[in-house]
DNA sequence: GGTAGGATGGGCT
DNA sequence: GCCCATCCTACCC
């Protein structure tokens, strides 16, 4: 899916990128690459969650212990367990006091896969790897220390491809959320077999 | 190919 | 006490 020469990485994604809204930052953030150390992934999917109205979102109880960051200044870290076993990452948007973020579900792996592949042991194909929120975080080794880290410097950044290339959105609505299940906040690249799942698209 | 059910613990009412 | 932004295994076509 990648060549050798799209493994050389470009810049990494400033505050300005992630100060915008929400669902902006979901688009654009497919294609980018998500690096934690030695480890590094294109962003295949991502999904945008809001504030106001969005009743699946964490932050639409207000500010608490665990998502006074989603209310943060952007470009931050937002990572959480999910069902007692899983860490999702997320990506803080919007200026500071508004809440945003954005959940970053499947990549596919492009550097240090041999490490990726000894963190997820059941992951039985590349594919498997990290085609899923909890599957992502595992094989990147990222886990709730990242929690509030600042994604614009240090091990965990999101960089731009070394070679931009004109990429082929679906939408679709969000996975595994009860309120709000039909918004078209799910975005894909829709051939990247590193996708978590098919669902129909909406436009 | 497909899906039902269980593991497992924090957050919040 | 209930609700989860999930994943894996077993089992069934």
């Amino acid at each position: 899916m990648v060549s050798a020469a799209e493994m050389r990485l470009g810049q990494i994604l400033n505050r300005e990128f992630y100060a915008r809204p929400t669902v902006e930052v979901a688009r654009d953030l497919l294609g980018k690459v998500l690096v934690n150390g030695v480890t590094a992934g294109i962003i295949v999917e991502t999904e945008a969650y809001l504030g106001g109205e969005d009743l699946a979102s964490h932050s639409a109880h207000g500010i608490t212990d665990r998502t006074r960051v989603i209310f943060g200044p952007p470009g931050h870290a937002y990572v959480y367990l999910v069902y007692g076993m899983y860490e999702c990452l997320n990506l803080v948007t919007e200026p500071e006091g508004r809440p945003g973020c954005v959940l970053v579900r499947a990549l596919e792996p492009i550097r240090g896969i041999e490490r990726m592949m000894g963190r997820r042991p059941a992951a039985r194909r590349l594919q498997d790897l990290a085609s899923g929120p909890g599957k992502l975080t595992l094989a990147m080794g990222i886990t709730r220390a990242a929690n509030g880290a600042d994604v614009t410097r240090g091990a965990l950044v999101v960089r731009e491809p070394g070679k931009r290339r004109r990429l082929r959105i679906t939408v679709t609505p969000r996975i595994g959320i009860r309120h709000c299940a039909d918004w078209p906040l799910r975005f894909i690249i829709p051939e990247n077999p590193y996708v978590s799942r098919v669902k129909p698209a909406l436009f």
